[in-house]
DNA sequence: AATTCTTGAAATAAAAAGTAAAAAAATATA
DNA sequence: TATATTTTTTTACTTTTTATTTCAAGAATT
């Protein structure tokens, strides 16, 4: 794990993966080195910010040269994971949830896709992405043998309390939330909301008070 | 439009549907009134948050009653303009655009879709939810008639841009932006990003050192 | 070798967010 | 009706978080 001497704060968690796909375009476009001016101007931060944030996980810069690009974006990788990888289910296998399976992106940053359940008998056998979707039944089973850190929820919301705990208590590290219901569990398991009924409100809300 | 005396800060409108959304399952419930006490306990926040936050769209609540839920609830509905309700179209009718337009809860919520789009020519004229994908050329006549407050933008990375301009060229009012990709449009169109593999980077970053 | 860049760290400042408490108003109770 | 209680509203305060500034030190360039 990288070193962290103090607790890192949350809008600067928030930023590392936008630096992450700003660093990959960079990559992309052959460009070797990057300054944190240069970088500021790009992504509409100042300068200093961007330093800052980086600070936070060790110094990656190099004084009269800036930062490699290369070995920058390396860096974020293994700060955010994505370099050894995290291995995911999907609980829920409605319109969301396939369409998550199908978003063939994810596997290719480090996301990947072990497993699909629902409870739908009328769509369990289905394949989505060279997945069979399984009864939920056969999830605990499942867990014991395959080592899963994420599991994606989309389920409804009247089940979402119930398949949280479910799987916060077969070793699940994370939860990523789906669902427009606020989720409890243990500590030790980590929950990421995308509440996309709460994000067109309060889209909504900014249109009305433009 | 109601009135509003000073700005509102981020964090208290990010919290209004959550408020919403606890509301409604209060109405649901058929619960009558509720003080900041009891719903603070509920949502796990303070009550003096509870009331600041409600206080800067006016006084809600009633000395020695507390706040009336119906009539809470329908005040919130007001503040996030769900109760007039926007119209929204779909730009790209990939795994995930086909997802969203399937999501009934939306249309359910005030937000009405009224079209869909693509580029892809094999799949223009499918009938999504009821409504057949057009092409995309279609875009400029169709916000022509019809007034549509919300683009829902679901393309690929490399042309979300060009979209995303075109929209707010056309007169759209907001953005709902699920791109992996930072849109710069004019200050009078909103933009909210639903940036999926940031915030899944953010679940494992998180995974991670906890 | 001198000059120019550019980072990293610490200190400072600013902003945002949350909490507390007094004052006011309505309700409930005796 | 008077009084006690509840609970909001408003203002002020505190805390926390976030961002900026400054500057010494290191590296590259000329």
């Amino acid at each position: 794990m990288a070193i962290q001497y103090k607790k890192v704060s949350d809008a600067v968690i928030k930023r590392l993966p936008r630096y992450f796909r700003y660093l990959a375009e960079l990559k992309e476009a052959n460009v070797q080195r990057i300054s944190s001016g240069v970088l500021s101007e790009k992504m509409g931060l100042t300068a200093s910010q961007i330093r800052q944030d980086f600070s936070c996980f060790g110094g990656f810069g190099q004084q009269g040269y800036g930062y490699n690009v290369e070995s920058l974006h390396s860096e974020l990788k293994k700060i955010l994971g994505v370099d050894k990888g995290f291995n995911t289910i999907i609980i829920g296998a409605g319109n969301l949830g396939q369409a998550i399976a199908n978003h063939s992106k994810f596997e290719k940053r480090g996301y990947f896709l072990k497993g699909i359940f629902d409870l739908d008998a009328k769509i369990i056998g289905k394949k989505i992405n060279g997945l069979e979707i399984m009864n939920m039944d056969s999830l605990p089973d499942f867990l014991r043998k395959e080592k899963v850190d994420i599991a994606i929820i989309t389920v409804p919301r009247e089940v979402t309390a119930e398949v949280a705990d479910l799987a916060a208590s077969l070793g699940i590290k994370g939860i990523w939330n789906f669902s427009a219901m606020d989720i409890k569990v243990p500590d030790d398991v980590v929950v990421e909301n995308v509440h996309l009924s709460d994000s067109i409100m309060v889209l909504g809300y900014r249109i009305k008070n433009n």
